[in-house]
DNA sequence: GCCGTTTTCGGCCCGACTGTTTTCAGTCG
């Protein structure tokens, strides 16, 4: 049974909260979380590496005996110590986690003092205000913990970016009805994540104090949480968190910088920041008691030795050895876009006509688009047979014909069938500009089987891009099993180009992967797979999503003219 | 538990806010 590294990545936070709440050396549980995150990160397969004899403790975070771990874990499925360790704290615990106002030492006291070991367990304690007699518990701790329990079930949720979107417009509008100097938003929106859990908004202004108190009365708060003279924290009606910050107009920089995070990102300039004597925290970079930088994020990298680094790139995935070394990617914009190679109409289940689709990419200035419709095997979405696809072929010409200033070219989206062979003749595809295969139905193959499916398609001679590689929906459903370094080979050596479609709750390739597919040399398409015209601007999304994966313009083919375009779909 | 041309031992990012205290621990980001 194929273990993924998300797996060992869960078993190895889990093993970190237990040896919270167990009271352990609170280093030992960064490490444990530290590789975690390598292991998140990585995008090979460790069970793959460790086939190969990989030296894991190459790794950063890894050391000798987390190497060991993951080993032992990638063999056996297993990871004894973390069983070992369920034995003496209950799991349970971990659930209290998230419970706002609980951390590992008050759970801990809880579960010595009181042997609470379940929510209800919990519940009744606090009810019964039993808990209130323990040291450090008041009657507004008990009512948060209360609360905490009822909200429980609605906790994790993330916001897909898109969505927050939305959000961010708005709130931001009512912001700017007082005046401010400064108004941005960091954290992992800034950061373009592909799902966000909250929102950091940092602002300054002469008065501050105003700014707190016209920023509670935004009328989509449902509660406000804390309100003190530089930070806010609200609820809004729809679950999601806002924190607002807000420091000196000269410190506004190094606040930018520390809000945008990522956590692991500011850590690591952190360290840098100590070898040079520095200290940097969100007021500055300060050499003992004296700040030498901190009005702008340009000053705080150079004051560390480093050159500005795009936000995207901000998850210490190597941002910073490649600014050291001079070979940041100049990374690729919405404006680059020329075309969108992947979309829809009512030939299948689409809502608009090739037609419309096309006066509304013109009028996006786009140059080229493909018309992508389903093939056959997709009945639902009323896929096309043989007859039809040749039919829409010819009006795809026709239209073009007619149409001036954007090129319409004819594509298909052709579904990969179990045995890996294509839902569509040679006959048709061969009279096609473009061919996007893609998988469709048997999701859950093994890793084995639906590697070779994908491969196997790739050796039909007509086949350009692989769209929604993973086949993955953000919270919806998971990514197939795949192995992604031998399907990105075997792309190159094919000259086949992976798709980043920019559905919001697809984009898929992630970023990992398509950093990935980068490295490998092999080239992308942005597209948004439109069904009406109205998704067309989807392609923001998909453009974040790139960034965060290091891609170039050059990385991209639909950044390119169509002449060149369309030497890079002859295989 | 990891890491290292200042180190193989002794470090490991940093500050705000809250609630419970009477000077601070715990939590959070």
């Amino acid at each position: 049974m194929a273990i993924t590294n998300a797996e060992i990545a869960k078993m190895f936070n889990e093993y970190a909260d237990l040896l919270e709440i167990k009271g352990e050396n609170p280093f030992k549980v960064r490490a444990y979380r530290n590789a975690a995150r390598t292991v998140e990160n990585i995008g090979k397969s460790l069970e793959e590496l460790v086939k190969e004899g990989y030296d894991l403790t190459k790794l950063p975070g890894i050391g000798t005996d987390l190497s060991l771990y993951i080993k032992e874990i990638v063999t056996t499925g297993k990871f004894s110590k973390l069983e070992a360790l369920k034995e003496e704290i209950p799991p349970s615990l971990v659930e209290m986690l998230s419970i706002e106002g609980l951390g590992p030492k008050r759970i801990r006291t809880l579960y010595e003092k009181l042997h609470i070991q379940s929510m209800e367990d919990l519940r009744r304690a606090a009810e019964s205000g039993e808990i209130l007699k323990l040291p450090g518990f008041g009657p507004t701790l008990v009512q948060k913990i209360l609360k905490g329990i009822r909200l429980l079930k609605k906790a994790g949720h993330r916001f897909k970016w898109s969505e927050a979107k939305e959000y961010v417009e708005d709130l931001l509008g009512y912001l700017r009805q007082i005046e401010l100097t400064y108004l941005e938003v960091a954290g992992s929106y800034r950061r373009k994540k592909e799902t966000v859990g909250d929102l950091d908004i940092l602002a300054t202004a002469k008065d501050f104090s105003e700014v707190i108190r016209h920023f509670v009365k935004y009328p989509k708060i449902k509660e406000v949480v804390s309100a003190g003279s530089t930070r806010s924290t609200v609820i809004l009606n729809n679950d999601l968190q806002v924190d607002l910050r807000s420091v000196e107009d000269e410190s506004y920089g190094s606040a930018l910088h520390y809000f945008t995070g990522s956590k692991d990102h500011n850590i690591a300039v952190r360290k840098l920041a100590i070898e040079l004597g520095l200290k940097v925290n969100e007021y500055g970079v300060f050499r003992g008691e004296e700040r030498i930088a901190g009005k702008t994020e340009e000053e705080v990298y150079k004051a560390v030795g480093l050159c500005y680094i795009e936000p995207e790139l901000r998850e210490n995935r190597g941002e910073i050895e490649a600014c050291k070394a001079g070979k940041l990617p100049k990374l690729v914009e919405l404006g680059d876009i020329r075309g969108d190679l992947h979309m829809h109409t009512r030939y299948s289940d689409g809502k608009n006509s090739i037609e419309e689709m096309a006066m509304a990419a013109k009028e996006l200035g786009y140059d080229y688009i493909a018309i992508t419709d389903h093939s056959q095997r997709l009945t639902v979405a009323k896929g096309l047979d043989e007859k039809r696809a040749l039919e829409e072929i010819e009006q795809i010409r026709r239209i073009d014909e007619k149409i001036d200033g954007i090129t319409i070219l004819a594509g298909m989206e052709v579904d990969i069938l179990e045995d890996g062979s294509l839902d569509m003749s040679d006959k048709v595809l061969s009279q096609l500009d473009v061919v996007l295969v893609a998988v469709h139905y048997k999701f859950n193959l093994s890793k084995e089987q639906q590697t070779k499916r994908i491969l196997k398609a790739f050796e039909n001679p007509y086949v350009n891009i692989l769209a929604h590689p993973t086949g993955r929906m953000i919270g919806m459903r998971e990514p197939m099993e795949l192995d992604m370094e031998r399907i990105l080979a075997k792309a190159k050596e094919y000259n086949i180009h992976m798709e980043i479609n920019a559905q919001p709750e697809r984009l898929d390739l992630t970023d990992i992967h398509a950093k990935m597919a980068k490295e490998m040399g092999v080239k992308m398409a942005i597209n948004t797979d439109s069904h009406n015209l109205f998704s067309l601007h989807y392609m923001e999304y998909g453009v974040n999503q790139a960034r965060r994966g290091w891609c170039e313009k050059i990385d991209i083919i639909n950044t390119r003219s169509l002449k060149e375009l369309k030497k890079l779909l002859q295989r």
